[in-house]
RNA sequence: GGGAGAUUAGCGCAGUUGGUAGAGUACCUGCCUUACAAGCAGAGGGUCAUAGGUUCGAGUCCUAUAUCUCCCACCA
């Protein structure tokens, strides 16, 4: 018997311990159904958990369910990312220690065991959320499978000429002491002043004025540019210019378009690196390299007397030098966006350093990684776009190297005396140089070698996962055939960074596609225009209060409103219509298994056509449900089935109630269709809701159907519309005897009676009367009519005197 | 600055190929009906962001503008 109130949050936990207990979501590797495999995008477990979190992993995990549902044995597995430097900004914060004070794996051990708390936090919630994921398959970013994989994937590339390792000036982070990747900056607006300098021509013919944020790059000037177009300065291009507080130094002007005629005084200084616009000069015109920067942020020897200043201390000393001097005779304090760290928010340098490569960027690739973006299945199909302009702009090779601490090591040596790589064996794998040393000796004949200290960025990690997932380290061929796998989701944001990686990586090892459809989920917005963020979070928004009140089920439906890939807004109303719903299909269930706790499912000899009805109105249901679920629109499938379940609470229970209840009046034939129907609609509608909200349907299921049904848990039984005899007219007679019941209900409505008020005579007329004939105790019981008639014709309902 | 998406009832949303605007919720009116008042029935409510255009006909197609979201670029 089920309680007399469902008390959400015992039963979800129940359910879930059960689910765990008995392996419901285990994948088998023996079995011998088609598999369907989801390449789960590991999550940072740094971040901060909010209710955005579960949003797209619900999603996800309808289709997931869906798709087991339909018999598939599914390979489902929650990784977590707990690999390079958020994960190490985490520790350091958390355990107040610097990395780079700590030998490597004394940092990663403690790294280690404080994440332990960090991984179980992220998978609670994902198991709390009734995610069907088979713990058993996951993996670390940061674990022993990860590591060998991705050092795996970065020898391979390495020997075959895709990795390379190149001096480039890259963005820096002075306070992270890294490089970082373009797409880890961010814009930030900041105060700064605009200073405008007058630069001396060398043949003394006079001074160029030349604005500048950024005076303390000054010893870093290599060049002065102009715009070609600009005539002001036309004359000015192939002379010579002194470096205002280092005459000493002489620099020639150069005339290229990208220089902004309208910006500052339409003159601009060149220095190794102030921006990316410095970089591709330097490149272009093979100007000389001269770093003013250290990696901490301080001034280098070429800096003269402010040599060891920090930038912001350099720049002060500067201007004061320059005004003392008279070069400045305009400041202007402005507000400008720069590019920051997004993990510190420190504005960033460009340093240059030698660093490992994948190649991705030139034309016939892109042109590749454009085909692969087109042979992938896209839901919504129309976030293809994304990729595909990503694509088309991509002009620089992937940085990989980090110089940073927890992250996993590059698994090469170099040879002292001539610079050649030496890379480790594959079954020695995973390797960390720094603790291991390379008994080898170099074409060149030096022993001496000096192991990489760099680590790899995140990415290369996270981008392996279906090599990872398919255990590719261990067997090619195997993961060769697993590959792609069936499905990845992720949200919308990813699509050029993590996705397209992962593509590359696929191509580069497998020759194909990493998946072969891509699910991008939208976000949940905390409201118009404002993204959920951590002082949300404990608001309204509140998760623990969120499960304790609505529960797992109800935050998945509200996960399911909507088209998919669309951003939905967070509200209460949301959770309450689903929180609606949950109690509805307790009280709906508990109400119908009165009538079958002493019934054993059998089909009965006669159907009555009320009965009949609903079963073929269920099987449209289904069909539509199902149809949504194939076109990966998890929201409109979950309508479509609640709806339904509305229509059978409301008409169908209403209509045969008194069967059920009086079989002493109506016989114990009418109750037993009435039970068959129950039975079938019931169960299978409690299937498709439990993609939805898996909770409930296993608490029903459990509560009865389990006797009957083979599985142990319903959501491992597989999907099937009723069986039943074709009857093409019924659905259309069925909704016309539904109608008479709403006039008769508007009626009284309208006439401000009770629904229970008798009425003495009402007349139906139709063209299926011999229908109407075989419904005629149910009508005459659900709007209690004395007398009811029928005659042949138009449709019509008469209503004749209330009863006294 | 460029690209993609969005804008529909008080609210959060749906609206396939152009053919009289849809459900839910809230509000209002009734009904304590032997599962559920977290229920049932009924009613009202929209110049489809704005301005143009194509068409016999536009929420739907085209152009521009505004606002929001995401991505990219610029930022001397």
């Amino acid at each position: 018997m089920l309680d007399n109130k469902y008390n959400i949050e015992e039963k979800e936990k129940k359910w879930e311990e059960f689910w765990q207990a008995e392996g419901i979501y285990k994948f088998d590797p023996n079995s011998k159904k088609p598999t369907f495999s989801i390449d789960t995008p590991p999550p940072t477990v740094s971040g901060e958990l909010h209710i955005g979190h579960i949003y797209g992993f619900s999603q996800a995990d309808m289709y997931a369910r869906f798709n087991r549902m339909l018999g598939k044995n599914l390979f489902f597995p929650l990784g977590v990312d707990n690999n390079g430097l958020p994960t190490e900004l985490l520790v350091e914060k958390q355990k107040k220690i610097q990395a780079h004070t700590l030998p490597r794996e004394e940092f990663a051990k403690i790294a280690q065991e404080l994440l332990v708390s960090y991984n179980q936090k992220y998978k609670n919630l994902i198991m709390r959320a009734g995610i069907s994921c088979d713990l058993s398959l996951g993996y670390d970013t940061i674990d022993n499978r990860s590591q060998k994989t991705s050092q795996k994937s970065f020898i391979e590339l390495a020997k075959s000429g895709i990795a390379y390792r190149e001096n480039k000036p890259s963005p820096w982070c002075t306070k992270c002491r890294t490089s970082v990747a373009q797409f880890e900056l961010e814009d930030k607006d900041l105060d700064s002043v605009f200073n405008y300098l007058n630069f001396k021509l060398a043949d003394g013919s006079g001074t160029i004025p030349i604005a500048t944020t950024r005076p303390e790059f000054l010893p870093a000037c290599v060049a002065i540019f102009v715009n070609p177009e600009d005539k002001r300065y036309s004359h000015l291009v192939d002379k010579l210019v002194k470096v205002p507080l280092f005459e000493d130094r002489v620099v020639k002007i150069y005339a290229d378009s990208k220089v902004g005629i309208d910006k500052g005084t339409g003159i601009v200084m060149c220095c190794t690196f102030g921006d990316q616009t410095d970089v591709e000069w330097w490149k272009e015109y093979h100007l000389e390299l001269k770093q003013a920067i250290d990696d901490g942020g301080r001034m280098t020897e070429i800096c003269g007397k402010y040599a060891g200043l920090k930038t912001t201390d350099a720049r002060k000393a500067v201007i004061e030098d320059l005004k003392a001097q008279g070069y400045i005779y305009k400041q202007d304090a402005i507000t400008h966006s720069v590019k920051v760290h997004e993990r510190c928010e420190q504005p960033i340098e460009f340093l240059t350093k030698k660093q490992w490569f994948i190649r991705t960027s030139t034309p016939e690739l892109k042109q590749k990684w454009a085909e692969l973006g087109n042979k992938l299945v896209w839901h919504p199909e129309s976030m293809k776009t994304r990729y595909m302009s990503w694509v088309e702009n991509l002009n620089q090779d992937w940085s990989i190297s980090r110089q940073r601490y927890f992250g996993v090591p590059f698994p090469v040596w170099y040879c002292a005396a001539c610079g050649k790589p030496h890379f480790a064996d594959i079954k020695d794998l995973p390797v960390n140089p720094l603790s291991t040393e390379y008994n080898g000796k170099c074409e060149c004949g030096s022993t001496k070698f000096v192991p990489e200290s760099d680590v790899m960025d995140t990415w290369a990690t996270s981008s392996v996962t279906p090599q990872i997932n398919t255990n590719w380290f261990d067997d090619e061929k195997g993961a060769s055939k697993k590959i792609p796998m069936d499905m990845r989701f992720a949200g919308r944001d990813i699509i050029t960074t993590w996705c397209l990686r992962t593509i590359i990586k696929a191509y580069y090892h497998q020759g194909c596609l990493p998946w072969k459809e891509l699910l991008i989920n939208g976000w949940m917005m905390a409201d118009k225009g404002i993204k959920i963020s951590k002082h949300l979070s404990n608001s309204k928004m509140d998760l623990n209060q969120i499960m304790q009140t609505y529960g797992a089920d109800v935050v998945r439906y509200f996960s399911a409103s909507g088209a998919y890939g669309r951003d939905v807004m967070f509200n209460d109303e949301g959770l309450k219509d689903g929180y609606k719903l949950l109690n509805k299909i307790f009280n709906g269930s508990k109400f119908v298994l009165n009538f079958l706790y002493d019934y054993t499912p059998k089909k009965p000899s006669k159907i009555l056509p009320v009965d009949e009805y609903v079963m073929h109105k269920f099987n449209d249901a289904y069909n539509k449900t199902i149809s949504f679920y194939q076109d990966v629109e998890m929201g409109y499938a979950k309508a479509e089935i609640e709806k339904f379940f509305y229509f059978f609470c409301d008409n169908y229970i209403e209509l045969v109630k008194n069967r059920l209840y009086k079989p002493e009046i109506y016989g114990e034939e009418a109750k037993q269709s009435a039970q068959w129907a129950s039975y079938n609609v019931l169960f299978k509608m409690l299937q498709l809701l439990g993609i939805t909200m898996p909770h409930i349907a296993e608490e029903i299921y459990q509560n009865y159907f389990r006797t009957f049904e083979k599985e142990k848990s319903i959501h491992l039984t597989v999907l099937s519309p009723i069986k039943l005899d074709e009857n093409k007219t019924i659905i259309e007679k069925g909704d016309e005897l539904i109608e008479v019941v709403a006039r008769i209900r508007q009626f009284k409505s309208e006439n401000k009676l009770s629904l229970k008020t008798e009425i003495e005579d009402v007349e139906i007329v139709s063209h299926n009367v011999d229908f109407f004939k075989l419904c005629s105790d149910d009508i005459k019981a659900v709007m209690n009519i004395k007398d009811l008639k029928f005659s042949a014709g138009e449709f019509d309902v008469k209503i004749g005197k209330i009863a006294e």
